[in-house]
DNA sequence: CCTTGACCTTCCAGTCACTGGAATCCTTAT
DNA sequence: ATAAGGATTCCAGTGACTGGAAGGTCAAGG
């Protein structure tokens, strides 16, 4: 099947599954005469771990490890657990930094009139006049 | 005084400082006889309120309306407010996002024996034998 | 006066994971 | 023969910086 068909298939754009070969995820695809890229069943399923895996939030990096992992019969489910953990890890991070952040702003947006005067704890806060904005100082988006 | 002054008093890295004038989220700097920029304690401000500002998460090009609603003498707090408003309900959705990963990310580790066995519910799920990983497709990231 | 070192300048490249678009080629159907 | 709908490559852009190289400036010390 060409790449247009894996992609349905798959769940993953044609652009991105050029991109992916590019960068050494998956290998190089076959070539037909027309020198149009030829793909089969194992491929698209391919595609599709790498898509879910995606959708879990690991990085391409990631997802190589865990590709390779899942091709290798004598992996041991203490690696794969490992990796995962370290990625439930980061997401909890970026979403405990994200908490921190909402919780800053929504105060500022509760002490905020929202009408036609234009003082605003929002901008005072920012400008320096509290104490809100000053702490949450990580990046975790 | 200098840029290196600037950063350290404003908590913006000197480098960040030049990008953000390159962008034109703040004005050129003066330059001094030895083509230094020069800044005065207005820019220190004007600096921090960025940092301010980006640390709650907020757009560059988000930043760029607050430090001009925060100019403007004549601004009415509505906007600023309906402006956050939009930025939390954005944090809002990221939040959901990363939750959503979280949660089905956890549940496959739970299940994950995490010893020296190959089998893995983790990889298993990926390669499509379950269902947890197919629905949590969105980019919140 | 000269050197040293800290600071500054510009410019280019890389990050991450794609995505858009242009120019051109292949395949299939009418 | 031609038109449509794929496919190909290559280049550029996204966001918000960050790192590094090559060179200019400044103040202090010898």
């Amino acid at each position: 099947m060409n790449i247009g068909t894996a992609a349905r298939a798959s769940g993953v754009p044609a652009k991105t599954i050029r991109y992916y070969e590019e960068i050494g995820l998956i290998r190089p695809a076959g070539r037909s005469n027309g020198n149009y890229r030829v793909y089969g069943d194992l491929e698209v399923e391919t595609l599709r771990f790498i898509r879910r895996a995606r959708g879990l939030g690991f990085s391409v990096d990631e997802v190589a490890e865990l590709l390779d992992l899942w091709r290798d019969r004598g992996r041991n489910s203490r690696q794969v657990k490992a990796l995962a953990n370290r990625h439930l890890a980061d997401i909890d991070g970026k979403i405990a930094g994200l908490k921190t952040m909402r919780d800053s702003l929504n105060e500022l947006i509760e002490r905020c009139h929202g009408d036609s005067r234009p003082d605003c704890p929002i901008l005072a806060d920012l400008a320096g006049q509290g104490g809100v904005a000053e702490t949450s100082d990580k990046k975790s988006d």
